[in-house]
This record gives C-alpha cells, structure tokens and sequence, in this order.
DNA sequence: CGGTAAACGAGACGGTACGTCGTGTCTTTGA
DNA sequence: TCAAAGACACGACGTACCGTCTCGTTTACCG
C-alpha cells in the first residue's frame, strides 16, 4: 500500500537553504545573538512564519545553519600512524574550537537542552561524529599494537577530547598548537609513578 | 589628604545583596532565561536602574549571584590520600554540574565573553578554584609517591575536569557514580601498550 | 450565439451553501470580526481558494452570509390599516438592529464603500427591500386619506428609518417597543405651532 | 491632606500629541485601515509600546485622534431664526459626514462596541453636542412661537439627525444641498391629511 | 469512452500587523 | 544625592490572517 504523501503544497527545499543560509551569515558576523527570527526571515526573503513553520526558535535555526555548514565531519589521514592521525584530528578540533564560529557551537552544546531531537542530533553531528572516528583510530591503535588491549576506551575518548573543550571554556585562547600533542603523550604514558 | 567619601547617600548593600537573591531564586525556576533585569528588580523591589548601577547587564546578575550561593570552593578531605581525595573531587564536581543550576553555569562558561573582568572571575570561582585545589592534591601525590614527578601538571588536571565537563554536555546524565574513579585510573595507567 | 457554458468542472452549490453556514456562525459567535477567511475555509471543510473563488474578501462572505439567512423582507400585514403597519414594520426594525446580528449589519452598512455591486446589494436588500415595502404602505395610506396627498415620499421614508437608524448608532439598547410608535405620530402630526 | 501625585516619570504629553497628530495623518490618507498601531508609532517616531500605554486598539486611537482635530462643536449662528440655523446645521453636518474622513466617523460610530469609555465619549463628541445644540435651537423655535410646545424633542431631534445619517448610509451621495430644508419643512408640516 | 479543463482539499509561501516582553536610558518625586 | 517608580525608544518575540501559489484528486464536459 502506497503511502499517502502529504496533500497540501510540498514545502520548498530552495526556502530551508536560504534561510540556512541567511542565518548562517549572521552567525559570522555577530554570533549567535544576531541570529534572530526576524533577521533570518528578512535576510533569506522569506515570511516570519515560514521560518518558524521549518524550526521552533532562533536557536535551532543556528544549530541547522551549523549543521549544515560545519565540516560533516574531519578528513581523518588514513596513510599515517593512528597515534598521528589521533594527534591531527584534536589539533583539528581545537583549532575549529577557536573560531568564533567554534564558540558558538560550543555554547550551544552547554546552552540546548538535553532532549529535543534537534540538539541530540546537533551533539552526535559535532561530537558523535568526531568520536566515533577517534573510536575507530584508538581501534586501529590497538590493533596495531600501539595502545594497550584492556583499557576502557570510552573512558580514553572522553579524556581526549573532554580537555580540548574543556580548555576551550575555561582558558580561552590558549590552545597553541602542540597542545594536543602534549595531552595524547601524556595519556599515553599514564601518571603512574610505578610505571616510570 | 582624605579622600572625599562620597557626597550623597551611600549604596545600601542590602540593595545588592537582595537583588542577588531574586536572581538566584529566578535562577533556580526557569533558569537563566527566567533571569531578566526586569524581573529581578521586580522580586528584589528595587527600581531597574538601580540593578544597572550594579551590573551591566542580566548575565552578569545571575553570574554574580550563582557565585555568591555556589559553594566557594570544595570542602576537600585532608585526611585521606591525595588520589582518593581527587576522586572525591572529581564526582563531586560531576554531581554539581548535573544540577539544573549546575547546567546554567556551564551553559554561562561556555556562552560568556572572554574578556570582561566579571567573567574572568565567573570562571576563576567555578573552574580556577577548584583547579587550584586539584593541584594541590595533585602535587600532594607527587610528594607521597603516587605520582610521577615528570608530569605535565597542567595538562594533566585539563584531562581530569575535562572528561567530567565534556562527558556532561555530550552526553548528559550518564556519569554513573564510579566515572571519576575509571578516570582516574585509566590516567594513572596510561594507555601505551609498552606499559603493561 | 449559445454561450460556451465552461469546460471544466462546474461549480458545487453545496460549497457555497456550507461556506455561508460557516460564515453565519462565526458571525453570530464573535461578530464581524470572527468572519475570516480562515476561519470560515476551515469550518466549512473547505479550502481558502474556495472561497476566494466565490468571494474576494471576508467582508463579502460576511455579507453574503447575511443576505442569506436574514429575512429577505418582512411579513407585511396586509389586513391591518397602512399606518398600524408601518409602525409594526418600524418596531420589527428596531428589533432586528438591536440584535448583535443586527448591529453587526448596520456595522456593515456604515463601513462598507460604496461601490461595489455586492454592497449595493446588501444596501438594497436591508435598506431598500424594506423602504420600498414602506413606500407601498405610505401609498396606501395616502389613498386611504390618512396621509396627506403633497408630501415627500422619500424625504418621510428617510424620516421614518432614518431615526431608528440613527437611535441604534446614537444611543444604543434605548429603543422602547414603543418608540416606533412616537415617531409615527410625531410625524404625523408635525411640529409646527401653527398646526396645532 | 495632599493626593500622592504618582511617583515615576510622568507621562509625556507631547507624545500623545505626536501620536493623535501620525494617527490623524493617516486617517486621512487611507482611512481606518491605515491607522495601525505600527505605522502609528513609526510615523510619530515612538515606541510601539508606548501607543499602547495610551490607547488599548487602533480603533481607539483613530477615535481618539478624531476628536482632537474634529471641530468640537459647531459654530451655530445666533442670529438667525432658530429654525434657520437647524436648517443650517444640518445641511453643515451633512456635508461633513460626506467627507471621507465624516464616513470614517459614521463607521466607526457604527462599529463600535456600546461600552467603553471613549466610545462613550466619541459618541458623545460627534452626536451628543451637535444635538444638545440642536435641542437648544429648537427650545428656542418653541419659546418664539415657531414650534409646538407638546412635542416630543428627542424624537423630533432623532427624525433630524436621523435623517441626514440614514440618507448617508442607505443612498450615499445623493443629499443635494437642500436635502435638509425638504426635512425640517416635512416635519414642521407633518403628514397627516387631516392638517391640510 | 477517454482526454482535458476546471473546481476542489490541503497547505506552504511572502507579507503585514498584532499585542507582549525585555532592554537600557531618561526623568520625575520622595527619603 | 541616591533610590523607587515608571515612561520612553527600540527591537525581537511568537501568532493570526491575508491573499497567492502549487500540489494531488475529483468530476464533469466534449471530442
């Protein structure tokens, strides 16, 4: 039995993209304060309603507008060590953290609510994606002998990237470069004082 | 020379300290959109430019007064070990930000300004002190042994309040009591696989 | 020369009928300002092209509703003297502009422009259906000897409703039943001294 | 003892000005339609708010603007014979409600609700004075002599203004300029055969 | 009898205005 | 001279209808 597929107007994917576009364009200049409804509509040539018939609010109309830009994820070197290619992917991530195009994401994963299906898919596009990547690579580590077999990987993922974020909110701006080095050579060699 | 202290009536500092407790009640119902200077300075009966006298804008009330009912620091365990007492630092810390209010102040970190003094010291009471703290503990078990003395101390304490911090907003509510612990241990260990 | 009578499908009567009921309701409850064309599409389980196919705004379904349902004319009692039926028609006007469906009308007749075709229906069909029924009774009356064979029909038919029209705008709710009655026989007996 | 005379920043009289003077402007460029509470604010340069610190609706401040640029009152002339001037009046309150900003006044008599305070007042402004000065030239028709002393004045002034004001509304732009010496002299004469 | 043209329901679209809320500035009166 | 009260210009909010448009579907007529 065939689906009945909508009966009024189809909505115009053309409308969704300008008004993707327009708010992304506020968001560069001004943030995330200048993306408001009223902007959105006036800059895409489009009527309040229908920007609020596509998303709820302002803030998810940013999310969408970061969705639909951001890097759909990283372009993970598959030539390098995994170790290497995990250094790469946090340096990559701190540097997008930096941008204020990157503060905006990151106050939006602190602002959004935990529930809507919109800020879940906001976190797995931004967050999701990339760990499952470095999930991968810290496979691949294993596999390769690099990294130990028993070690509680998702534990690991967090801490990688938790401090990259976490350094992000709470020293802005000093993130150099080799921070993400310095952060996976220490948890590769652990704390312990046993071990060293 | 004297200085001249003021010539009219001087500010009632029970004007701050009761527009500080409408925010923080405002705070606790609705969060940080419910805290507007509007409705402070209506809770608090006070006129709204006497809550501009104060502070410049509604952020920055509802910073100042989570600062002034979050607990100023930690009540660290001296009598235990160094590593035990950063565990318990650790999960305390992870209960503290699944709060609703605890949200809100991770909500304000990220949002926030980098640069205004008030938010320099928003951080510094929510991040800055309890950081100092870890140090300390930290570097109580360098001095006992537990610790290796070549460590990056920095880095070190980024991964640890990184992983809570980051594990709260990527995945929300899903720090079982014993998260810290596997933190901890995971750091202590190291991931190489030279070491084990 | 026949004319091409429409190729396509013929408008539904029934449509049009429901629109009207719809509209009627929403006029009764709310008054003018409930009769959108929204709203009407919706509670006649139609589209809104539909109805902007038979009519081009809301005033004029409102208007048609009207004409639909009210009393196309009114039962003229042919038995009674021309006079005692004038006065009759007279109180029955008062009465029907002191409904709320009646001041929705004469909120109608005063707003409406003057122009098009459907406002000079609805003029004719509340103003002049009525006044050419009170011609034929000042007629009849005149034959009859009551009324004075010289006088200006059109001027004392304006007279006549005139006031009554004039009473429902100037002071509303203070038409008496029997107001009617003291208009008829002021008129009849004219205001100058010399008469009496 | 002294009334307690408000405590905050009184109200700016000349924004009401302002406003009365952007509203009447586009009454007349436009008619009711065009007073809306936006464009108002615009063109008298204030905050939306501000208008509806005022006035609760459009309609109430187009009545309001009305009223404060509509001529208060008429300037009846003394000298003539009081049946003259009536004569005079009419024809005067004829020509005024011809204009399109006297249809805007019938309209808005028509329409509005019977209750609240400034349509009390608007009717009173627009009706009520014109027809207490009507009374009064017609008390002076009966004291010289001109006019029956039983009449009825309140019926006898609804026939007069009701006339002009039905004539209005049932067949617009038909009341040539003598339209009004034809009604005062039917309802001097009256209609009753037996008089003449 | 099959094609076609119009009417139909649904509803998205660009707009305009609504009435409300919050901002940050200002101007009073009262203490 | 500061504090309360609150009016003010501004601007965004989210909603309601407007009148137009594009769909897919239905129903007559005409070839």
């Amino acid at each position: 039995m065939v689906e009945s597929r909508g009966r009024g107007r189809p909505r115009d994917p053309q409308v969704r993209e300008a008004i993707l576009e327009a708010a992304y364009a506020l968001l560069q200049r001004g943030g995330l304060a200048a993306v408001t409804m009223e902007g959105v509509a006036e800059r895409a040539g489009v009527g309040k309603p229908t920007v609020y018939r596509w998303w709820p609010n302002s803030g998810a109309v940013a999310m969408a507008a970061l969705m639909e830009h951001a890097a759909p994820a990283t372009t993970a070197s598959r030539s390098k060590s995994p170790i290497t290619a995990l250094r790469r992917q946090l340096r990559a991530l701190a540097e997008i953290f930096a941008t204020p195009l990157g503060r905006s994401v990151g106050a939006m994963l602190a602002a959004s609510d935990t529930q809507t299906e919109l800020s879940k898919s906001f976190r797995n596009h931004f967050i999701g994606a990339r760990r499952e990547e470095g999930r991968e690579l810290l496979e691949r580590a294993i596999e390769a002998g690099e990294v130990w077999r028993g070690i509680d990987v998702d534990a690991t993922l967090d801490l990688l990237y938790g401090a990259v974020f976490y350094r992000l909110i709470a020293a802005p701006a000093n993130i150099d470069s080799n921070y993400s080095d310095r952060i996976v050579s220490l948890l590769l060699a652990g704390i312990s004082a046993e071990l060293h």
